[in-house]
DNA sequence: CAATGATCCTGTCCGC
DNA sequence: TGCGGACAGGATCATT
């Protein structure tokens, strides 16, 4: 599931793809997938990329003529540049044309990602309220703690919360909770100063380590050039049966989702 | 406001 | 071999 490094790599990949091109097209081959906003009075493209932007797993480019594009790829979303371009597949559900002839493809299974075309002015009615960026010098141990203040539910689902933290999913949280050593059922508020501060730590160090290595694939994700990301092979509990140090891990259910920890390592 | 649960979607896997 | 059901889960919406 793309999640912050993921949608990080897949950003990189975008905008080296589209370096120094125009995007002369926009085709949708699925209602929902791609929608516009209603002051848009005028055709979006061509247009040329002058910057992208990752905020939490959304990602926003902005177009040279003042419109700007927001993708997310939920679950199952995957865009793939393809020099010379297929014809179209049962699961793409978007292309992008360029002006040399290649295509960014938006494949997506489960049809849950979503590209919107906006005027750039628009752009924060088009996003949510979102919590801070776990690489930027605003995650602190301080923020988290007076984000968690009064909260009763597990720390695991607060941490999925996209507007106290943005960008983190399933595996990172089951990741990051396993290094900082702490439960996921544990409350929100029973958490403590030196139990924030070990998971800002290793919320970044674990976030760094695996956009070095292109992300993690479990199932669909995929770099813009269909390669996997390599960190599947550095998780420590999601997905396993053992943790590092041979304990058996435990797999609970916490707010529909499921969550892997190992109750020997994690207090 | 906070917490929980349903919903959207389709391919895969498991048990019988 | 085939079938039904559980599962995968990010974000949003409804309910309590």
């Amino acid at each position: 599931m793309p999640e912050l490094p993921e949608v990080h790599t897949v950003l990189e990949g975008l905008q080296s793809a589209l370096e120094g091109r125009q995007i002369s097209a926009l085709h949708s081959y699925y209602p929902g997938t791609v929608s516009y906003d209603p002051a848009l009075d005028y055709e979006p493209f061509p247009a040329r990329v002058i910057a992208g932007i990752r905020r939490g797993k959304y990602m926003i480019l902005n177009l040279d003529n003042a419109t700007s594009l927001i993708i997310h790829l939920r679950m199952t979303g995957k865009l793939i540049y393809e020099a010379q371009p297929n014809e179209v597949h049962k699961h793409e559900r978007a292309r992008f044309e360029l002006d040399n002839g290649a295509a960014i493809r938006f494949f997506d299974l489960r049809t849950f990602g979503k590209i919107i075309l906006l005027k750039s002015e628009n752009l924060q009615n088009y996003l949510p309220k979102l919590g801070a960026e776990p690489l930027s010098p605003d995650f602190t141990a301080q923020y988290l703690l007076q984000k968690l203040k009064g909260r009763k539910a597990p720390i695991k689902n607060l941490l999925l919360d996209q507007s106290i933290v943005a960008g983190l999913g399933n595996i990172y949280v089951c990741e990051l909770l396993y290094r900082a050593r702490i439960r996921p059922e544990t409350a929100g508020d029973k958490i403590t100063l030196q139990q924030a501060k070990e998971m800002v730590k290793h919320t970044v160090d674990v976030l760094n380590e695996a956009i070095l290595v292109g992300g993690t694939s479990v199932s669909d994700y995929r770099r813009i050039d269909d390669k996997t990301g390599e960190f599947q092979h550095f998780l420590r509990v999601y997905h396993k049966e053992i943790c590092p140090l041979g304990h058996e891990v435990k797999r609970i259910r916490q707010g529909g989702r499921s969550s892997f920890f190992c109750p020997l390592c994690q207090k």
